[in-house]
DNA sequence: AAGTTCGGCAAACACTTGTTTACTGAATGA
DNA sequence: TCATTCAGTAAACAAGTGTTTGCCGAACTT
């Protein structure tokens, strides 16, 4: 939508990338709130003042960045509903998925497991909300599978949240392993996939609430 | 065991204690890596230098905290493990005791909510120890029941896990409830009920991996 | 070709920060 | 009673902070 050019725009855009890549890469160790505007700009190599050109707050670079964030999700989700398969290749290519996810946007996920509950509410609440919606999409996909005649919305919605918590966990223990012992990346999915199985079996000898 | 007295220990015990009190207050609205020694000592009416007396870090201060939390997580473990009853009951005492344990220890809950994938990582490894820890004991009180008869050592473990991921994700969520929207904790509830209902489901006609 | 827009800069504002220093004075022990 | 211990203090250190200011000069518009 935005294909606005001109040198102008052009190198504005590539700045406010600078700022949001800067922020990125610093957050790999250290959390959202301990972030500074002279830290950020002097790692995208600009000055402190040019920062105020792109961003009004701080916490608006970071709303930003949840943004993006959950906009590859959303790609994510999609792409593990949409292939054909029973139960469980549904859930070998989710592990999968979620794994190759986690290596691929490594800081993204950082930035969402760690500001999911940290400290600055504008942007906890962003990610709750988008977690939200992200639920009701795994929702209505589950709804259309042959397993789920009978469920209510309610029960629906209910085992959607259990999924999409139980993604984030794994999401969160993959990003830990992968940072300290990778060894660990087999057991963690191995486990993962046990666990949908098991989630799997209660779904289909569900009776209803 | 240390019950050294002396009006000398006492007030030192006293001055630590207003620090960890301090420090956890300050941390309902900040995360752990952004607090200050100067912030700490000024809400515990201390000056910055007496810091230094009873922590050489901050981070010394944060490791005390989660030794502290998690303290009253096993007593709240084995309260639920205690008493008698089927699956439904236990369920029921399960969620009923997450409630009340959030409500009443919530600076602790989020800060361990907080700081679990937080930025500073001698607090995360502390706390990520514990929480396995934590699932060993879930592990073996599973074992005990009878409906575990033929389940793996390996197969206890990931439902244990299973369960402790469940049961951290629902504390996180009462816990944002509490602080905005308090009428949705009974949903909360409500949803962990039945979500362990299923995953108890499942448990049942588990036949082995 | 002349005028306007506007992203970026250096400098200055008034703070806050962690940590060390030399000190005070009450509790302790001989 | 007198000497020692030691939790707590005020002051100073150099270095960091967010945000505003006035200005420059390249990219746009007319």
């Amino acid at each position: 939508m935005n294909h606005t050019v001109g040198a102008r725009q052009a190198q504005k855009q590539q700045s406010r990338r600078a700022l949001l890549d800067a922020g990125l890469r610093l957050l790999a160790d250290q959390n959202f709130a301990s972030l500074g505007v002279r830290e950020v700009t002097r790692a995208a190599g600009l000055s402190p003042a040019a920062f105020y050109r792109h961003f009004p707050d701080l916490a608006a670079l970071g709303v930003a960045l949840v943004e993006e964030s959950l906009a590859s999700l959303h790609v994510m989700i999609r792409s593990v509903l949409a292939g054909e398969g029973g139960a469980e290749e549904l859930i070998d290519r989710a592990v999968d998925v979620i794994e190759q996810h986690v290596r691929e946007h490594q800081p993204h996920v950082r930035f969402l497991a760690r500001e999911r509950h940290g400290g600055v509410r504008r942007v906890r609440e962003a990610i709750d909300a988008e977690l939200g919606r992200f639920a009701e999409e795994v929702g209505a996909a589950l709804g259309l599978q042959p397993v789920s005649e009978g469920w209510s919305e309610d029960d629906l919605r209910m085992l959607a949240e259990l999924y999409v918590d139980h993604m984030v966990s794994t999401a969160a223990a993959f990003l830990e392993a992968q940072e300290t012992d990778p060894a660990r990346e087999a057991h963690i999915a191995a486990t993962a996939r046990l666990q949908l199985r098991l989630i799997s079996l209660g779904r289909r000898h569900w009776q209803g609430s």
